[in-house]
RNA sequence: UGGGGCGUGGUGCAAUGGCAGCACACCGGACUUUGAAUCCGUGGAUCUUGGUUCGACUCCGAGCGCCCCAGCCA
């Protein structure tokens, strides 16, 4: 165990420091509490990667931990896939754990309850319980059931265990007080009878299940967990958390810490309204680029490691903006993925909405290649070869018939470069019978090869391009927030709130030869346009590429402001 | 209405009684064979109000605002 002081100094890293100092703790252990019953999203890598760094940091471990106490919810699906996604994400575990493994102690442990007379058997129906609970203004009212002798209340557990009574016809409650302020404390209730579905791994041994206050502390306590950190949400249950370790007497209680949840602008995150976007067909399903999913994210083009960069950079707090945590501006996610891809992505030319352009005095037939770098930012990452030839294509934004004031690209008379290749000078357009721009005819200056000016004269503009002749096609999929509110989950109807224009699908793209055999998951700069990532749908036969971000665009900004 | 929590530029995080700083966003400039990256710079914040103090974002009192809680969900 470490005694270094780690850099991070939020409120966590300081309750724990504490805690090591005064002698509470010697060691740190934490856990990572999934329920499997959905895929992991951003939101549960902020609080997976606080656990985790929690212990590394500390010198200390962590045990994945499946929160598995309800079977009407819980597959063995994602108990796989919680455990891929956290394993991309780099953490490492110690042990994988289950709370239904450990329910035969936790029973024996509801016994030791009942017989402190702390616990009883309630035959209350779900009705009546809710209504005796009382509300935030009036005290609830004691069961009826609540004073029943020890042995009684033994025997009917043992019962309810058994299976001796159907669902919903008792429940054995904490005895606490019914008048509490904290509603969680007013005799809140243990275990349920759930004869159905079995369980995703005890199958039909139990009928009876721990609800979530019951067995989350006891696990804890269990494991030798020491610090247990959760969302806010969860603040006002902590009260009862300890409430069981005291009474069960566990000598080193875990201590509960809860830190802010992250929102973030333009997403919903709430597992609900997640599954209504995939269930209802918004999206194409849990894996969607456009879902804030670890898949979506991993296929839109995200890196692991860009994630635990956000998560740094965003900080841990009890700060309350929005639904029980942070409301995060996506921009610094952006931010973040634009930061790494830039350190590590090679580039590429990519010409997405293409347009003809026929260089007049290049020889017919006449091929050559350039040597271009694959990151002029790494020197380390070498070069690769690109054709060139006659008939180019470039992007349709990169040239305008009538230049607007601070345009840098190719318009009737100007001479722009070809990034890596040579100047050209716009000669004339070629139009169709609608008066469409089909075709752009240029001459070019064989003395800029490679694109530099030995006459030391300027262009402003420098542009991408594709060779008509040895370009291959791809589909190109550009995405856009999912929503236009910056806070759907607040919106009465955040359906209503999706953005139609969140995914364009570009089936005209023309991208450089080098791309050829690019495989699901490779990342690329395409210049000038953005980041973009070889799809999991991608096949030889046809390339398909996620924009996972645009490059930062101020003519755009320009442009923009121009127009208001 | 009872209980709990939180209030620092637009957003998020620092400053733990001593010059309110950082990131993202925004705006301006330099540089540029990516209108990217990089570099430089501007503007903008302590919820309100009393008090303690030489000195308060920080401590104390009062108020205001926001968030969470009345599942046999987690």
């Amino acid at each position: 165990m470490t005694n270094e002081t780690p850099e991070s100094t939020d409120f966590i890293h300081e309750a724990v420091a504490e805690d090591l100092r005064n002698g509470r703790f010697d060691h740190v252990k934490t856990r990572l509490p999934p329920e499997p019953n959905g895929y992991l999203h951003i939101g549960h890598v902020k609080a997976f990667l606080i656990d985790y760094n929690t212990a590394k940091d500390f010198g200390g471990v962590l045990d994945l931990r499946f929160d598995d106490t309800n079977p009407e919810k819980e597959e063995t699906e994602f108990v796989e896939a919680i455990q891929e996604d956290a394993h991309w994400l780099g953490i490492e575990w110690e042990q994988v754990l289950f709370a239904s493994d450990f329910f035969d102690l936790l029973y024996e442990w509801a016994v030791k309850l009942v017989k402190k007379d702390k616990a009883y058997v309630d035959d209350q129906s779900p009705e009546e319980v809710k209504t005796n609970r009382g509300s935030w203004t009036e005290p609830g009212v004691e069961s009826p059931w609540r004073n029943r002798s020890v042995e009684e209340n033994l025997d009917l557990l043992e019962r309810m265990k058994n299976g001796e009574f159907p669902d919903g016809s008792h429940v054995l409650r904490a005895k606490i007080d019914m008048a509490h302020g904290n509603m969680n404390m007013r005799d809140p209730i243990m275990y349920r009878i759930l004869h159905e579905p079995p369980h995703h791994r005890t199958g039909s041994k139990w009928c009876i299940y721990p609800m979530y206050d019951w067995a989350h502390g006891q696990n804890d306590a269990m494991h030798g967990v020491t610090h247990s950190l959760c969302s806010i949400e969860y603040e006002h249950h902590r009260p009862l958390y300890e409430w069981f370790l005291n009474e069960l007497e566990i000598e080193n209680k875990p201590r509960q810490i809860e830190f802010a949840r992250l929102n973030l602008t333009y997403t919903v995150m709430s597992k609900r309204k997640l599954r209504r976007l995939v269930e209802e067909g918004y999206v194409e399903g849990w894996e969607d680029p456009r879902m804030p999913t670890i898949r979506g994210m991993r296929r839109r083009g995200y890196t692991s490691e860009s994630l635990h960069d956000f998560i740094n950079r965003t900080g841990v707090s009890k700060t309350i903006s929005a639904s029980a945590g942070v409301m995060i501006d996506v921009a610094i996610l952006e931010a973040c993925v634009r930061d790494d891809l830039n350190k590590h992505s090679p580039r590429k030319l990519a010409v997405l909405d293409p347009l003809k352009v026929v260089i007049e005095n290049y020889p017919e037939g006449q091929t050559e290649e350039f040597e271009i770098d694959n990151n002029p930012t790494d020197p380390e990452s070498g070069t690769r070869k690109v054709p060139f030839s006659k008939v180019i294509y470039i992007d349709r934004d990169d040239f305008r018939e009538e230049a607007p004031p601070k345009y840098h690209r190719l318009s009737p008379g100007k001479e722009v470069r070809l990034r890596n290749a040579y100047f050209i000078k716009c000669e004339d357009v070629v139009k169709d019978a609608n008066g469409e721009i089909v075709e752009v005819r240029c001459s070019y200056d064989p003395a800029t090869r490679g694109g530099g000016a030995p006459d030391g004269r300027k262009v402003k503009g420098t542009i991408h391009w594709v060779s008509a002749s040895h370009g291959i096609p791809a589909e190109v999929r550009l995405y856009d927030r999912l929503f236009n509110n910056s806070d759907p989950e607040a919106s009465g109807d955040f359906i209503a709130d999706l953005n139609p224009d969140s995914l364009q699908v570009l089936t005209n793209c023309i991208v450089e030869p080098s791309l050829r055999d690019a495989q699901p998951g490779d990342k690329f700069q395409f210049e000038r346009v953005g980041y973009f990532c070889v799809d999991t749908q991608s096949t030889p036969d046809k390339l398909v590429l996620n924009r996972t971000v645009s490059l930062r665009d101020t003519w755009a900004k320009i442009e923009e402001t121009r127009e208001k």
